[in-house]
DNA sequence: TGTATTTACTTTTAAATTGCAAGTTACAAC
DNA sequence: GTTGTAACTTGCAATTTAAAAGTAAATACA
C-alpha cells in the first residue's frame, strides 16, 4: 500500500492510503468510538486478524494519519491516535456513513451505552 | 467482494461494495468523465488491467451501482452507466476529492479539453 | 513459587486475489 | 483477406489475505 502514486488523481491517491476493506474501520474506531489500543481494535465486530491490524497500523503511521506512542514503559503499552491529518478525514467518514445508512438496508449506528 | 455482511456498520458494509483500489476509479470515470465503454476505462492513467476491470464491472452490476446494456447488437457493443444508486455516491466522491486535493501534494483535477 | 492473564504483537501456512501477457470472438473496414 | 476495433477470457507467477498458533514481557492471582 505504499508505492509511488499511480496518477495525479486525488481519488486514486487517497485510495492508495485508505482504499481497502480494513483501514477505514480502524480510523472509524478511533474517530467515533475512542479506541486507542491494539486489543480494542480487535474487539470490533468485523474481527480483523492481528497480522492485518498490525500491518494497517504501520501503514497508517507511515502515511501520517495515525501516531503511535507508548503511554507506559513498564510494562510497555502502546496507544494509537489520529493525527490532525487523520482527524481531517471525519467529513469523509461521515459522508460514507450517511450513504450506507440510506442505501444499505441492514446497517445502523450502534446505541451508546 | 460479495460475502454476506461483516457487521451492521454502514462504513463496513459500504467498504464491502467499494472498498478497494479500483472500484471508485471506475465510478469516477463514469461520474466525472462520462466514460461508458470498457476500452474507455482502460485508457485512464492508472492502467487497470482487463481482468480486474471486468471483475469490478461485474460486482458493480451485482451491487446495483452500475447497469450494463448493449447499445448496439451488430456489432455487439456494451455500455456501462451509473444507476440512481450509483449516482448517489457523488457526494462521497466529491468529499474524497476535496480531501485528496487538500492533503496530498501531488494531486490535481485535470484540465478539461 | 508457580500458573494464568493481559498486551502487543510476529510467524506460519493455505487460500484468494492481483497483475501482466497472451489469446479469443465477433464484426467492420480497406 | 489482412488489419483493426471492441470486449472480453484464460493462464500463470507473485503478492496479499486470513486464520491459527506462537512469542515476549510484565502483572495478578493462589
Amino acid at each position: 500500500m505504499n508505492q509511488p502514486q499511480r496518477s495525479y488523481c486525488p481519488i486514486a491517491c487517497t485510495l492508495d492510503l485508505i482504499g481497502d476493506r480494513w483501514t477505514l474501520l480502524i480510523i472509524r474506531d478511533m474517530m467515533f468510538f475512542g479506541k486507542q489500543r491494539f486489543d480494542e481494535f480487535l474487539d470490533s465486530p468485523e474481527s480483523i486478524s492481528t497480522n492485518i491490524l498490525a500491518s494497517r497500523l504501520k501503514s497508517l503511521e507511515a502515511s501520517g494519519l495515525v501516531e503511535k506512542r507508548p503511554y507506559s514503559n513498564h510494562p510497555r503499552r502502546m496507544n494509537y491516535c489520529l493525527t490532525e491529518r487523520g482527524e481531517s478525514l471525519r467529513p469523509v467518514l461521515k459522508m460514507i456513513t450517511k450513504w450506507g445508512l440510506k442505501q444499505l438496508p441492514d446497517t445502523k449506528i450502534p446505541e451508546i451505552d
